[in-house]
DNA sequence: AGCACGCCGACT
DNA sequence: GTCGGCGTGCTC
């Protein structure tokens, strides 16, 4: 009797696990998980064992089924909480379960091979030894020329640095070492993130961070799953719970699993973690090598180490005896993949603890609608932290209506907008300059001018791939997409009709050019994608800001992240109507987080902070209620409207987009679904309902043509018949046209 | 993803 | 007359 067996194909197809035969005498070492060599078409693949099957699928007749060629390992290497995991994950985020599987491993276990035993790189350090007496080496030249160049540059040396630059160190070294003045070390090569800055454990915790300490203390050393929201106002010492719940779980012997948003913006927690815990932890972030993924993923899969910090896909880090996982900032939207296995991170950490038992906390100081809504129906406990750390109060917070409050003159020659710094912003900011104080600038678009108007025909200078218009960079002296990124020399008239074109809409670049330009004795920086090439990039400019180098640091949302700058007391949102007006139905909330994010970088020092929030909707509720700090009165407004227009926390979303080179083909295709769907609709009783289809707000991009259709339902439940028609659907779709889904969109785009 | 099968231009 | 372009479709 043959037995059949179910694997997941680490390949990108559809169709679920195939079936394949079981050899004689492999049985014995299959459990599921356990990663395979399966033929597959006319060549290899890796494949996962997933269990027996039943019997052989109905389609195929058993005589066509093959055989596992080999088993690659005695253990599975995905552990058993973090397999379950992806199984969710790819069920629910309907993506192929194989191509799940593999894109959770790291690179030297993704192709079908066997295990391999990964020996840490080291970095060499040479150190001297307090008994070196350079001024007793009068008779060896060459050694005193070593020692005093180590001593020179603090003691310590990378090896590789020390030979190259003094000649004949190789040797001399040795000799040092010989006498017992400088000893060589080796350490295992660290990742790019540097060291922390040394902070120091605080003995004292607020009264209220002692309690929040103490619930979450109690539920980790308890066992147990246990979901927290913590929502603490900005600066109210969030990092530190954190802090204290991974030292109580590593002294329990479990392990834990800090996710933030964007390592590169949050060098400064990941510098506490680094201090507090030191080599304990692995911190994970798209910059890794091959190698030290690979060593961080062995390290923490064996328990050599128990901490892991990272970005979202760190959700699938195989931490062992996992007991804690804490999301940093739940609310931030890059938790959510907008590719391939479009997966929420914030939602799959409490899945994950939920089958590891373990304790999960969400923090943040405005916490998502769909969180907030769990916690009020007692899914999860809320904590709260209402108050800052050493009493330190909240930032005043200042609108400036921008209607009847503009700079008339334009500031820079060439341009024809008048200041978008308004007379109040820029009194504010020469005082702040003034008291030798740090400001922030607050802008959400990047470039000089945002589009180039044509004054004869009236049109914007538009990308030729995408349904947008092109933004002008002075640097370089370019016009570029930033949806497809292409950049091409700034046009000197109108590509239609030759008219003179105005530059119109303010970004983060031509806001710094004006400060400089007001200011000459100020040292302006900038951090936008633009300026920001690399992490390291980013990493410098905020160290610099830092340690007060720079007075004003212009921005988009790279500055508004967790930073912690003691020197701002100033923060500006130069128009912070800009993410008001995206077509989406987050759009307030974003706002409103966005602006209380931003605004929370203000007087987190000994001095108090002032924030100025430049606007033309003063009325709009995301706006003026963050003036009193007031999350509560913003989110009783946004629920009624969420709820009448029955969009989550009230309803789960899925959706469909349909895209191709081809417009009418694309259209066709979306009409297609849409027609299929409404045949199947359930009763209107049920809840659910059917958007579009439509072409999307950005109805071109790269070239290709979007359309979509979204789905509205109570549960998830009610929709997954419904997306499993869809994917029938697709297979039936005109030459050239993609769908994908999406469930549990963030954005409406 | 591979890798086939499948219909239309420049080459020994 | 063939070699080969990558469009479309399948892989247990």
């Amino acid at each position: 009797m043959p037995s059949f067996c179910s694997v997941a194909v680490a390949r990108p197809v559809r169709g679920g696990p195939f079936t394949y035969l079981v050899p004689d005498g492999m049985g014995t070492a299959l459990m599921p998980g356990i990663r395979v060599e399966v033929p597959f078409g006319s060549a290899r693949a890796l494949g996962f064992y997933l269990g027996p099957a039943t019997a052989p699928i109905s389609a195929l007749g058993s005589a066509r089924l093959k055989p596992l060629l080999r088993v690659l390992e005695a253990e599975p290497v995905l552990p058993a909480d973090v397999l379950a995991l992806l199984q969710f994950a790819a069920e629910h985020y309907r993506y192929p379960l194989g191509e799940v599987l593999r894109t959770a491993l790291p690179p030297g276990l993704s192709r079908p091979t066997e295990q391999q035993v990964v020996t840490p790189e080291v970095q060499r350090f040479a150190v001297a030894l307090p008994e070196a007496k350079p001024e007793l080496l009068t008779r060896a030249p060459a050694q005193a020329a070593t020692l005093s160049y180590l001593l020179a540059v603090g003691g310590r040396a990378d090896w590789g640095e020390l030979v190259a630059a003094i000649p004949g160190a190789r040797e001399s070294v040795k000799k040092l070492v010989q006498r017992g003045w400088v000893r060589l070390e080796q350490l295992p090569l660290e990742p790019g993130v540097r060291e922390g800055l040394g902070q120091l454990r605080p003995e004292r915790l607020t009264a209220e961070q002692t309690e929040v300490v103490g619930q979450v203390s109690q539920a980790i050393t308890g066992g147990g799953f246990h979901p927290f929201l913590l929502q603490g106002v900005t600066g109210s010492g969030k990092t530190e719970v954190y802090l204290r719940a991974v030292e109580l779980a590593l002294s329990e012997g479990k392990g834990s699993l800090v996710l933030v948003p964007e390592i590169a913006l949050t060098p400064q927690l990941v510098g506490r973690f680094r201090s507090r815990f030191g080599g304990q932890v692995a911190v994970l972030h798209s910059g890794l090598k091959n190698r030290e993924r690979l060593l961080y993923w062995l390290a923490l899969r064996e328990g050599k180490l128990r901490i892991a910090v990272g970005v979202r896909s760190a959700i699938f880090a195989p931490v062992s005896r996992l007991g804690l996982v804490v999301v940093d900032e739940e609310h931030d939207p890059s938790f959510k993949q907008e590719e391939k296995l479009r997966y929420q991170a914030r939602d799959l950490a409490v899945v994950r603890a939920k089958q590891a038992q373990a304790t999960v906390i969400l923090g943040s100081a405005t916490p998502s609608l769909e969180t907030l809504e769990n916690a009020k129906r007692g899914r999860y406990r809320k904590l709260e932290l209402a108050s800052r750390v050493d009493n330190r109060p909240m930032p005043t917070v200042e609108l400036i209506d921008l209607r009847d409050n503009r700079t008339r003159m334009p500031l820079l020659p060439g341009d024809e907008e008048p200041s978008v710094l308004s007379p109040a912003l820029l009194t504010a900011l020469g005082e702040v300059l003034e008291r030798g104080q740090q400001t922030i600038l607050f802008l959400n678009r990047r470039g000089h001018a945002t589009y180039l108007l044509c004054t004869t025909c009236g049109q914007a200078v538009r990308c030729s791939q995408c349904d947008v218009s092109l933004t002008l960079h002075l640097r370089g002296n370019k016009v570029m997409c930033h949806y497809c990124g292409e950049t091409r020399p700034v046009p000197q008239a109108c590509p239609d009709c030759q008219g003179p074109l105005l530059n119109l809409g303010v970004g983060t670049e031509r806001v710094e050019a004006e400060v400089a330009a007001r200011f000459p004795l100020a040292r302006v920086g900038r951090l936008d994608r633009d300026s920001a090439t690399s992490a390291e990039k980013v990493t410098e400019l905020l160290a610099a800001f830092a340690r007060r180098e720079l007075d004003v640091l212009v921005g988009t949302q790279m500055v508004a992240k967790g930073h912690d700058f003691p020197g701002v007391t100033l923060v500006c949102v130069v128009m912070a109507d800009t993410s008001l007006r995206v077509p989406d139905f987050r759009a307030a909330e974003r706002t409103f987080q966005l602006l209380t994010q931003v605004a929370g970088r203000a007087g987190r020092g000994s001095e108090e902070g002032r924030v100025l929030i430049q606007t033309y909707n003063p009325e709009a509720e995301a706006i003026s209620r963050v003036v009193h700090h007031d999350f509560e009165g913003f989110l009783k407004r946004e629920l009624l409207w969420r709820q009448a227009l029955a969009y989550p926390p009230f309803t789960r979303l899925a959706s469909i987009r349909v895209d191709g080179v081809d417009p009418e083909l694309v259209r066709q295709g979306a009409v297609r679904i849409g027609q299929r769907l409404a045949q199947k609709m359930p009763p209107a009783s049920s809840g659910v309902r059917l958007l579009g289809p439509a072409p999307a707000n950005i109805v071109r991009v790269r070239g290709r043509t979007r359309w979509q259709l979204l789905l509205k339902g109570m549960t998830h439940g009610a929709l997954s018949p419904l997306l499993a028609e869809v994917e029938a659907e697709a297979l039936h779709m005109p030459p050239g046209v993609r769908v994908s889904l999406d469930v549990d969109p963030t954005a409406m785009l």
